[in-house]
DNA sequence: TCTATCCTAAGACAACTGTCTCACAACGTC
DNA sequence: GACGTTGTGAGACAGTTGTCTTAGGATAGA
């Protein structure tokens, strides 16, 4: 019965990132924030990707005032972990570690995060086994 | 005037995996794999998506005896990073550290490739930094 | 040579994306 | 009350994806 979640174009994506960042958005404001970042499209445009990400589910609308105000339903930590659960099962056999080993070499991290990300990886590794280490420097 | 990467549908990329499986294919053997693993395609979709990819510039043909045998011409690990640099631009602005972050707290990895993972990190992280810890379990 | 196979070429066709035009309703102002 | 502004609704239209049909060339055995 599940019925598996709404694929979420690029030019869709765009606009809901909008939403996040302000929380909500009439037409006219997602257009401006996207003008300034940008995206030249027009009014309608960005109209017709409200809508479409509306019948998806994805945003609600509330018509307040003179316009409809549009508010996100699915957050972004919700869009992240599709998008990469769904690499995941397309190129790393299902794998996260896999992604994670080809991340390291392929896209070098600054030492803050790599550092950031051991200590992470550490306190998973076990509460227990990994205190002794971690103010090493 | 760099032109951008063309895109690579998913069923495309389905395609794609059992020509780096086996190296090369024809539209038949193709088939037959697919078929093997679950995909009820008919020849000439199968046909078809090779075709694409040819004129994508993905996979080259080649008429050797009857058929004409397919070659990839990208690689896997090509595709990978090609995915993981857009998913990075779009959704972690930019910052792969942010991914990996993300990943590990959605999508636990198995001990032994934390560890695994963990070691990869230290060595990253300056063979001269990292090197009194390491073998403290 | 006839016929059953296997292959390619050409393209149909619906769903989804990306983007826009146009007609029309509601609102405020003179 | 006529007008410009702002907003919506409906839908156009080309390009991409997913999938298949059909026609016709080459091949191989009866």
């Amino acid at each position: 019965m599940a019925k598996r979640p709404p694929t979420i174009p690029d030019s869709e994506l765009d606009v809901l990132k909008v939403l996040w960042e302000r929380g909500q958005a009439t037409v006219r404001e997602a257009l401006e924030t996207l003008r300034a970042a940008g995206r030249e499209w027009s009014y309608a445009t960005v109209a017709t990707l409200l809508d479409r990400l509306e019948s998806k589910g994805l945003v609600t609308s509330d018509r307040r005032e003179l316009a409809f105000v549009y508010k996100p339903v699915i957050t972004d930590q919700e869009v992240r972990t599709r998008r990469v659960s769904s690499l995941v099962d397309k190129l790393y056999e299902g794998e996260p570690g896999l992604l994670v080993l080809h991340l390291l070499k392929s896209h070098p991290l600054k030492p803050g995060q790599a550092k950031e990300v051991r200590a992470v990886l550490d306190s998973m590794l076990g509460e227990a086994a990994g205190k002794k280490r971690d103010k090493d420097r």
